[in-house]
RNA sequence: GCACCCGUAGCUCAGCUGGAUAGAGCGCUGCCCUCCGAAGGCAGAGGCCAGAGGUUCGAAUCCUCUCGGGUGCGCCA
């Protein structure tokens, strides 16, 4: 049930109604028409820019149109008044009974109350995370996995049908290095001395790969030379790294469909077929770049490469796919994997990367267009960075990895649920001030406490009913009369839980979870006001002793907040608390 | 030099495919707690939406330019 839905599809229902009576003229394109809820709430409970919006295609007055529309949509049984207002707005108020059904669609529907069909069963890519495979995962990339985790879910509550989706960066020269790196390790296993030459990585997290790997091989590689092992510990290291981020990402609660490694793409002729595929298109040629403006390399020198004509697809300059030496560039093989995305049938890609990887959006835009023909849409998510405090001071912590912040001491310090919460409490594109003291502190300043706080107020009130005797499981609230809750902080809260289902298609029409959090956070504060007004007003209490069937409305009332916020949480991937400590 | 992101209250930030008098938290000011629902609550002040043009019935939102901050810019992934 969404109700702006159904009075949109009422006005829209009634355009055509006045267009068949002649008031209006044939052929007016409705898709502009919006119902939305007023800024301002002494306007009513919706707004609709009906009559603003067709008055020029139908040489009308806005005003004229809006009066004849307030007319005939106040013959609707949910409608209590209709009022023209300012250029032309049509305010609409309806009926309290309207609300008390949102609260009974909440318990009819649980949490799938807010679910919508809006994706079509669509289907939908999310790649996120996709953090190379050298070591474990930091507060970066945690930011990383909670969004594109919760945009995935959210998605999928939108009615996509939803993949997510890790590419592994295992066919670079990152990984040799790695392999580098757990080769001094093993000999260090072995009880030799070793240095940490620059270009290695020297995190204590590869001191266990080093020893398993000697525990593999004995000692058959401590005098041999790179050739004869860079590969198989290559492979060794990849696949102890792939764990680690595995159990990282578990302890976060992020759980991916498909891992898609990198080097599958070479040997395989894959990345030879993605490319022919743009030849094909005319879109690969031999070129020598100019050199950019203004910040010109010292080592520069012209040198003709293999290029993407990617400046066909909207970028700002070619860009090369193969090395003067014949190798590929990093970019040959994304074009290759985006090309197998494509492939699979996808019908909107999406990705998510930190926002120093900005320079690449348009160029892997560019690839999607060209490859699929501009049928496929790739919208790509930047993550900023997050900047640690602890109690208002700056934050380095260098434990376990080389100097970084890893998940997993943000997950063991604060919790999964909070770190999950906290992480989509800014806009994806803005940074986010992380701060261990005060994301665990119980205040309304802190949003995850206060979301989770009015959780807990329902589960309270209702483990209090059951020991007063009132019966007040989902059964019997389904069934209770609410026609008794008509106090405007009730049906503030009750107008709130309306507007859910709407938020809910314009935070995955924009691909902005952050708004789910934004909206919870509202949703609880019209709570938490209800609640706090039972101080002074003892009847707005939801338990009203020996009144069981008003206690039961209020009851159902509170369960349905209590039911929309677990919903929402379990989009974020946050568990709803059951009681405060 | 070019590209992308950002610029909204003293601070940190929301702001719906463009909608009415631009919102929240903190901070500030005032009022409220013997107890029955105060790990506080209620109310108030506080804005040239960086600036200038443009489109529109209507712009924080879209376009152009300027200023300021961040990120990135061939043979690194």
């Amino acid at each position: 049930m969404n109700i702006f839905a159904d009075i949109r599809a009422l006005v829209v229902d009634t355009i055509a109604a006045m267009t068949e009576d002649g008031v209006l003229p044939q052929g007016l394109n409705t898709d502009a028409v919006t119902v939305e809820p007023p800024r301002d709430a002494a306007h009513g409970d919706m707004a609709t820019n009906a009559a603003m919006v067709l008055a020029k295609p139908a040489g009308m007055k806005p005003r004229d149109i809006a009066e004849a529309l307030a007319e005939r949509l106040g013959r609707d049984g949910r409608i209590t008044s209709a009022e023209v207002a300012g250029p032309g707005f049509l305010n609409l108020r309806l009926e309290n009974s309207v609300w008390h059904d949102v609260i009974g669609a909440v318990l009819n529907t649980g949490t799938d109350y807010g679910r919508s069909t809006m994706g079509q069963g669509r289907r939908v890519n999310v790649e996120y995370v996709s953090a190379n495979p050298t070591g474990p995962l930091h507060v970066g990339h945690t930011r990383g996995a909670v969004f594109g985790d919760a945009l995935a879910s959210l998605l999928d509550y939108a009615g996509h049908d939803v993949t997510r989706e890790y590419y592994i960066n295992d066919g670079g020269a990152q990984v040799d290095v790695l392999a580098r790196s757990v080769y001094l390790r093993y000999l260090e296993a072995h009880g030799q001395d070793v240095a940490f030459p620059d270009g290695t990585y020297p995190g204590d997290y590869l001191i266990a790969v080093g020893e398993a790997l000697k525990d593999k091989v004995g000692d058959a590689y401590v005098d041999a030379p790179e050739e004869d092992w860079l590969e198989e510990v290559r492979d060794f290291a990849t696949d102890a790294m792939m764990e680690l981020i595995r159990e990282d990402l578990a302890a976060l609660g992020v759980k991916m469909d498909v891992f898609f490694s990198e080097k599958s793409l070479y040997g395989t002729g894959r990345i030879e077929a993605a490319i022919e595929e743009l030849r094909g298109k005319d879109l690969i040629y031999r070129g020598v770049l100019e050199p950019p403006k203004g910040k010109t390399p010292e080592d520069w020198e012209p040198r003709e490469q293999t290029l993407f004509r990617s400046t066909a697809h909207g970028d700002d300059v070619d860009r090369p796919i193969m090395k003067s030496d014949g190798a590929w560039t990093y970019f040959a093989p994304d074009i290759a994997y985006h090309y197998d995305k494509v492939s699979r049938g996808f019908d909107a890609l999406i990705d998510v990367f930190g926002a120093d990887h900005g320079g690449y959006v348009k160029r892997m835009k560019a690839a999607v267009s060209a490859l699929s023909g501009g049928t496929v849409p790739l919208d790509i998510k930047l993550c900023q960075l997050v900047r640690l405090f602890k109690n208002g001071e700056p934050f380095k912590m260098s434990k376990r990895a080389g100097n970084f912040v890893t998940l997993r001491d943000v997950v063991e310090q604060v919790g999964p649920d909070v770190t999950r919460f906290v992480m989509l409490t800014r806009k994806n594109d803005a940074p986010l001030d992380f701060d261990f003291a005060k994301v665990l502190e119980q205040s309304r300043e802190n949003p995850v406490f206060y979301v989770q706080y009015a959780h807990a107020r329902v589960m309270s009130v209702l483990r209090r009913a059951a020991e007063a005797g009132v019966e007040a499981g989902d059964d019997t609230l389904r069934g209770a009369d609410l026609s008794g809750l008509t106090h405007e902080s009730e049906l503030t809260v009750a107008r709130k839980l309306a507007e859910w289902p709407r938020l809910v298609e314009i935070a995955a029409r924009t691909n902005e979870p952050h708004r789910v959090a934004f909206f919870l956070y509202e949703l609880a504060g019209d709570f938490h006001a209800l609640w706090n007004r039972g101080n002074d007003q003892p009847e707005l209490r939801f338990l009203q002793e020996g009144e069981t069937a008003t206690s039961q409305s209020k009851m159902a009332l509170a369960r349905a907040v209590s039911v929309v916020i677990s919903g929402g949480l379990g989009i974020l991937g946050v568990t709803p608390a059951q009681e405060m400590r």
